[in-house]
This record gives C-alpha cells, structure tokens and sequence, in this order.
DNA sequence: AGACAGCCATACAGTTGTGTATGGTTGGGG
DNA sequence: CCCCAACCATACACAACTGTATGGCTGTCT
C-alpha cells in the first residue's frame, strides 16, 4: 500500500517548499511534482489554487503564534522574555519568514495573513515593554522598532551576526529597555 | 510618427511596473502590453529576460546611489546627517524598495544587487555614526540595526506613522546617538 | 533618390501551468 | 463479500508566457 496524504501533508510541504524556493513553488504542479504525486491529489484536497493558499496561511498563523507561547512565553519577568525574545529571534532559521513576507508583497491574502501576525507580534512586544515600566507610546514606539528590525534582518542575505555580534545585540536591547525618562537627560551632549 | 522607445525608456517602465504590480510584472508580455506596444519591441533592446533583468538592477542601483548623495549628503555635520536620514527613509515611498526585496528573495541576481546596496548603505551610516565618536563596532552594529528597521518597516503594509509618531522616531534616533559608555553606567536599573 | 540603421508588428513553435472529467485502486463497515 | 468513501492517475482543453524569424516602416546620411 501507498501511505495517502491529507490536507496536512500538503501543507506541511507547501511550507517546506515555500522557505526553500519561494512562492514560485506554491503550485499544484511543483508541489505534486515534489512530493512524487499527480495534481490529481492536489485537486482532491483543495478546490483551487486559492483555496490551497488560504488554508496555508491560516497554517501558517497557527504555527507561528504557537512557537512564541512554547520558546518564551513560559519565562516569568518581562525582562527576561524581553531578550530571549529578541536573540531567538535575530539567532533562528529567517527563511520561511523571508518567503512569506516576498509572497506577501505580491499577494493579498497574504498581506493580510502578515499584518495581523505583525500586530500581534508588535502588541505582545508591546506590553513586555510596558510591564519594564515604559511608558505606553514609547514602549509601542521601541517595540515596532524592534520588530522591524528583526523583520528587516530577515529580508536581507547576510547572517545577522556579521554586523551583529551576540554583546552588540545585547547593547542594543539595553537601549530599548532604558527608562523613557533617561533619555532626555542624556540627550544634548 | 510614434515616439519610439529606447532601453532608458523600458527600465523606467520596468521599475515603475515593479513598484506597482510586483516582479511578476516583469515579463516581456506584461511591460509590451502597459507599454503599448508588441514584445518585438522589447526584443529588439534586449537579447531575454535575463539581460533586462540585469540592466534594471543596474540601473535601480546607480538611481538608489544616486539618491542618497542628493539627498543628504550636501549637509554638513554628521548628526543631521543621521537625523535627515532616517527621517527621510521612514517617511519616503518604500513601494520600489519592497517590491525589489520581495524580487530578491525568488531571484539571484537581485539579491545580488540588494545585498550590494545593503553593504554601502550600512557602511554609510557606519562611517556617521562613527563621526559622532561611538565606537566603531558599536557604531556598526547600531547602524546595521537601524537600516533593518527601516528595511522591515518597508515590508510591512501598514504605515510607519501608524506606530512611530514623528517624535517617537525622534527618540529612537537619540538612543542610537548616545555615546557607547552611557550604555553600562544606566544598565542596570 | 537610395540605402541603411533603428525600431516595431506579426506569426509560429514550444513550455509551463490551470482546472475538470473520468476512471482506477484500496481499505474498512454492513 | 461487496460496496462506498477516500484517494490518486491520466487525459483534455485552455491560458499565459518565451524566444525566434521575418518583414514593414521611418528618419538620416551620402
């Protein structure tokens, strides 16, 4: 017998295929052609190509919300998620964070999956900030900063850690967690 | 008689269409048709789709270049430098910049070219920073950091100011102004 | 005026992908 | 045992795009 797949093993593969070769790969043809099966398979799990990417992104969601309960959410001082936060994510795997953000540039639907994961991921940083006694517009403020920066690092080809060694990140996490307050003492030097 | 076309005329159009539509737009069918005219046209400049390709991302690179020495570079002191920088990379059009980093996640030769324009970017600020007398590795970890925020901020949908408020930014360029011994005096709070 | 270079249209063959229709295989419940 | 549901293969018609071959038009130089 055949081990049959499911709409899991589809798009399981299609995440593979997508962090690897972009969203090029994100077709019935490619993706059959890769997991050793006819369209035939394609077209019975899924409507259409649009159906396919839908569910993909909601996939996708579910999987990268969960992976930031389980890697800091267990932590117990905001400080402290504050910076593992931070080196998880400037230290892991970008790729598939890269694929989905060139998709979305070209996609709506996933532009849209990929604003509400960016708010979500922002409001989170958000109220770590907060609970470090910063004020709320600055904490917002340092915490968009923050995640661009990490969405940026994603998007270009060096490793983070050419320009970025592990204590000048750990410099940089220091300013944004210093007391709104301290700045504009130290501001007109 | 009809104004005829010459290469400027079609990497002009190919940039315009790709901050539009996206790289997808950057077939010879595609550009002849917005253009008007039949891809005989388009085969008469260039030898395929590879060397247009190329002569766009050349051309996109002296046009960014070019850019930023009009821009900002006729200031004189190093901390408008900075400040006029980022101010202006936050508040600018990032339509091409994203299109063009979504394009260089699928496509080698456009991640060459954006990689090429990271490094002078990064070193540019590298070399302001240092000019405000911080430390050269912290000055480019700093400005590493603060052109990827920029660059995440671009592949993001939503607006900048949605977050960053003008004088938010304000205080975040202060922190990346501070001399590197500040850091360790008020780190531990 | 004639010739030539520059520019474009049209037509053709080939590739890659879509979606549908139809039929084949396999495993488990009545 | 048989039948139905789940799953897959094959074949077809269609669309988008590539690159090439060929020929037409136009302005300029001699």
């Amino acid at each position: 017998m055949k081990l049959k797949l499911n709409k899991q093993s589809w798009l399981k593969h299609g995440l593979t295929e997508l962090s690897q070769n972009g969203s090029e790969a994100l077709k019935a043809d490619r993706l059959a052609k890769s997991l050793k099966v006819s369209r035939g398979s394609f077209y019975w799990h899924f409507a259409d190509l649009v159906d396919f990417h839908e569910h993909l992104l909601a996939y996708w969601q579910e999987m990268v919300t969960q992976q930031v309960i389980n890697d800091v959410d267990l932590l117990h001082d905001s400080q402290s998620k504050v910076r593992e936060l931070v080196r998880h994510a400037f230290a892991g795997d970008v790729r598939l964070e890269r694929a989905m953000r060139s998709w979305s540039a070209q996609n709506k639907m996933a532009s849209d999956a990929t604003e509400i994961v960016d708010n979500k991921r922002i409001d989170y940083l958000t109220n770590l900030l907060v609970a470090e006694d910063i004020a709320p517009t600055t904490a917002r403020a340092r915490a968009a900063f923050l995640y661009w920066a990490y969405l940026g690092q994603a998007m270009t080809r060096a490793s983070s850690s050419e320009y970025l060694p592990d204590t000048a990140l750990d410099e940089i996490i220091d300013l944004f967690l210093m007391p709104s307050a301290e700045i504009a003492g130290t501001k007109t030097i």
